[in-house]
DNA sequence: CATAGAATGTGACCGTAGTCACTGATGACC
DNA sequence: GGTCATCAGTGACTACGGTCACATTCTATG
């Protein structure tokens, strides 16, 4: 690696560590980057050289955190186990995750949303978000046709209907937690609708 | 009305219409206050005379949408029906009526919803959003209920749990939709994502 | 009609995200 | 080692949301 590599690296590594204490200790919205920028012992621009926008940086802060949970649900997928044990087992390992850090969770998540909504219709942090999405989904989709080849689940489902529906329950229990005060359980609310889903509200 | 009253109506409106049309041109970012006191002939302290924010617009825009939506959905909710096709119709007045006008859903949701998280922890845009989701989760809660009493649905079931499940299922619909390019039909989804509710998944 | 005091309007001013034309450091090549 | 092209660093500058002390307009009262 060459000086101006690593003085590069050093850099970026430097401006992403200063931002995210700063961040914890004061929030993302009354950090400024001139904060960051003077304790990191640079000018206002270079910044920008590495980073184009401020909110952009939780982009990479969520990336980060991604990778860790990924390779948590990878070693635990190829289980042998019940559909819908399997489903819940990856809610509650994600949500277990989530819950060791719900201040930072509900910074990097809420400020990157809000980031992705505000940069309105195509933007690099919305496609990534939305692939996330996806590979979410595909991930439920494939716990459930294991499920309805060994019978647990009905086969006239329509697959990515129901993944979707799971998608969609886990993702209104993640934001129900973090926005609660109370510590109301994460894992244990969506446990709950997970049965719900799977036994039908009809008669 | 004194003339000091109604020349304070007269402004607000102005604002609230300039803004409106302003929004739907050029979109909420790529509209600044100044354009919009410039264009309605006041200063710039006016507009924050009566609108405590920018974005505190979307939020009145939002309200008076929403007079319209529940006076619709009142006028058909005592309809004798299975608790069931209660549910679907309340659901499919609503996404009708949103789909009368995506692009202003669009704008008047996802900036309102992202001012919403982006003022952080108490707001009173937080606080309207959160009631309004309660009115909202209330309203299936009693359809279930009236389910529940005429054996249509499962007496073990937890209503609260049920019916913010079938919340959370809507508003996944809503934001698939609203970030949709194509015109999948926002009704239709709906409508099969009910009914996998009601069925369940499992076998 | 005169006047006081309240309600409303005003725009210079502030803080902060983001830009850009210029400066300085680095390293490939001779 | 000297030269020059390239790439990172710089900070004054812009744009925009929001504030505030002061100016203006309206109205209640005698």
């Amino acid at each position: 690696m060459s000086l101006r590599e690593k003085k590069k690296y050093d850099t970026r590594n430097r401006i992403f560590e200063i931002s995210g204490r700063l961040f914890k200790e004061k929030g993302f919205e009354n950090t400024t980057v001139d904060e960051i920028t003077k304790e990191a012992g640079i000018a206002k621009g270079t910044f920008f050289n590495y980073f184009p926008t401020k909110e952009s940086l939780l982009h990479y802060f969520q990336e980060q955190k991604e990778e860790v949970i990924f390779n948590i649900l990878e070693s635990q997928m190829s289980l042998n186990a019940p559909a819908k044990e399997k489903v819940k087992n990856f809610f509650i390992l994600l949500a277990e995750y989530y819950e060791k850090d719900k201040t930072l969770l509900r910074l990097l998540f809420l400020e990157h949303k809000r980031s992705i909504i505000a940069s309105g219709q195509r933007s690099a942090g919305k496609q990534h978000w939305h692939e996330r999405q996806q590979r979410f989904i595909c991930i439920l989709s494939d716990f459930l046709k294991e499920g309805v080849e060994k019978g647990e689940i009905k086969n006239r489902i329509d697959l990515k209907i129901a993944s979707e529906t799971l998608h969609a329950i886990y993702f209104h229990s993640l934001m129900k937690w973090l926005h609660s005060d109370t510590d109301c359980s994460f894992s244990g609310d969506l446990s709950a609708r997970v049965d719900l889903v799977f036994e039908g509200i009809g008669e």
